[in-house]
DNA sequence: CGGTTGCTTGACATCGATGACAACGCGGTT
DNA sequence: AACCGCGTTGTCATCGATGTCAAGCAACCG
């Protein structure tokens, strides 16, 4: 088992002080060219590599931030892990990362604390628990940003994209192919983006003036065999929906191949959340696109300037989406359904929501960004 | 900000020593019950959290993992990172993760050695790189278990699955089903994967006695697009293959998107590497499927073992595979290019490879499974 | 009742690096 | 020649926890 090297060996190789080797090891500019060249030489021949651990414990902070997701097996959470990975490198700070599971949002606490001992510099925390007030003491030493969903009961840094406005867009563009009879696919509604994709899904059926029919919304699937079951129900049912809005990828994976086995490929749908083989499948799946990649850039960014301004107020990041159209969307409902038929047909991508959105959160409340930007959606 | 709680606070403030406090906190049982629960009460109030960077300077060792993958958006590394992950919060260890990304595999050794100085209590690797010599070094400090490929120049634990015996298998499957002419699509010949997979190939038409045709092995794409332009290529060659099959997730993205958009779906198809949506396209595509999860796991599991047990022998883990025929795979040859046909049509996994091998590796040579298993594939 | 055992508890050094501060050497000034 | 200033280098303490070892104390024994 070979030695470990410290700095007190080379320097002790170099015949300098410890404090010397530090100086080089760091690029520190008060030394001479010559004692630098003695040390980097016994540094060569000796290996030394610094030990970051008593670094941290030295200065007090480590160079490693935290993150916290649902499941690395979602391809979404996947590759905005994969984001914040790169860009955290860009700047040589490693990742941890921790995933919570979905049966236990309660261990979300747990998670992050294991994080917090650890020393981290910054956390990045896709909120699975329903309330996040419990960060509050934590965010004071340790500044977390919010992804993917706003967090309840603290005022903090948060990346989201606007759901409410998403899910009102993925509906209207279902309207304006004529459908009336369109359900609401999702997962748990205590989950914050559901609630708001639902909201925005029924802001456009009441823009319509359509009622809001409670038979058309299918929510609670945990899994996506669960999505594809209530599926099935919804189809079943004594008026079935002529199209549905899948509210998230999970639910996609277990709608999608329902159809497809059940030959409903009649069945318009659109997608929140683009999923691989989307856009091979006949027809196509019209998808709600959010890239996770940018998200994870953009929080990533987020915490590396809080990390540089602490006392900054919170800022809430809006990433853009786009509504991508490729065929399941624009299905038309059966004939003796249809009532109007509108354009927007031919266009690659409906809206690109090339925003690029900053809002200040004001010191003392919630930031929101619920209202203002649902609206811009009319089209 | 709240200052920060440290175990001398503690101390003071339950009037005893810092060092009764740290038996308090790792349950030392030599505490009287009563100075016990006075140093907890005092815990409590200070809500005091120990500083793992301290103590991990202190004992020599931290209580994290680190894990090296190409891609954490790659579907297959992102599960195997969820089940290490897993893995490792079920034994209270942390993972830090890092990926190379696919176009600098030379990256790997600084990505390594940054997670060497942050002393990693161990690694878990997806070597890039042609020859992992260089962490012989590292590996006689910090254990080191190889997933996916095995390692050049060194010797240590690794946890694989049979690359050689499923590529025969997947080309044997193809050629069981009549075909004669069948291309193999892969990434770069470097990756030894993907060379230990041709290889299979190889050994499957020699087994035949059919030639090894240069003009039907397409390797070197990089990316989904470059796989699906090198099988559209192969298609448009002067003898065409009737059979194809993709060695990798990667060139599966790419290929069978591309026989879709073409009309091609006749021609029939074995995937290694199972995909989203696979099983929803018309025809179905048939895979090689091994599991991310079982590798991951078992990464982790004999990680875990060898921390425990520095000077034991090197093991190779092989994982299951299993073929499973969905539609794309059995498509006969067009009429005129039939010849045989087998049974195996109707059995729901072709072979099920229930191994539970371990391999233990001389001290003094690689360790190699390639001969001994690639045999048992036949049937 | 002295000595021994056994248990609880504390003092101190230590892990490896770095911040604060001082000493030192050298050249230039008056 | 004594002094000042500046840049290089070293000494020492420190970050927060834990291993070592010994002191302190009670019970128990002969």
């Amino acid at each position: 088992m070979p030695e470990r090297v410290t700095l007190r060996d080379v320097a002790r190789i170099a015949a300098v002080s410890a404090k010397t080797v530090s100086r080089v090891v760091n690029g520190d500019a008060h030394v001479t060219p010559s004692t630098r060249a003695r040390v980097q030489q016994a540094i060569a021949d000796l290996g030394f590599q610094p030990n970051l651990v008593a670094r941290s414990l030295r200065v007090g902070r480590t160079d490693v931030v935290g993150l916290v997701v649902e499941s690395l097996a979602d391809p979404f959470f996947a590759r905005l892990t994969s984001a914040v990975e790169q860009a955290a490198h860009e700047r040589g700070l490693a990742v941890m990362v921790s995933s919570v599971g979905n049966r236990a949002p309660e261990r979300e606490s747990v998670i992050v604390e294991s994080l917090l001992v650890r020393q981290v510099a910054g956390l990045i925390v896709a909120p699975m628990a329903q309330n996040s007030a419990y960060l509050a003491g934590a965010g004071r030493r340790t500044p977390i940003v919010f992804v993917d969903r706003l967090p309840e009961g603290i005022v903090s840094d948060a990346v989201l994209v606007d759901d409410l406005a998403a899910g009102e867009m993925a509906t209207r563009h279902l309207l304006d192919h004529g459908h009336r009879r369109i359900a609401f696919l999702g997962s748990e509604l205590r989950n914050p983006t559901t609630r708001l994709r639902l909201a925005g899904y029924r802001r456009a059926l009441a823009a319509r003036g359509l009622p809001d029919d409670g038979s058309l919304v299918a929510v609670g699937a945990g899994s996506a065999r669960e999505a594809g079951a209530a599926a099935e129900e919804l189809l079943a049912g004594s008026r079935p929906p002529t199209a549905i809005f899948s509210s998230n990828m999970r639910c996609s994976l277990g709608l999608v191949p329902l159809l497809h086995g059940r030959g409903r490929t009649d069945v318009a749908v659109v997608s929140f959340d683009d999923f691989p083989m989307a856009d091979s499948l006949v027809p196509a799946v019209t998808v709600i696109d959010h890239d996770p990649e940018v998200i994870g850039r953009a929080a990533a960014e987020r915490l590396f300037r809080r990390l540089e301004d602490l006392d900054a107020p919170a800022q809430t990041v809006l990433v853009p989406f786009r509504l991508v159209p490729r065929g399941s969307g624009e299905l038309p409902p059966p004939a003796g359904h249809v009532q109007t038929r509108h354009q927007a047909q031919d266009r690659r991508f409906e809206q690109d929501r090339e925003q690029d959105m900053v809002h200040h959160a004001g010191e003392g409340r919630a930031s929101t960004m619920t209202s203002p930007h649902a609206q811009e959606g009319a089209r």
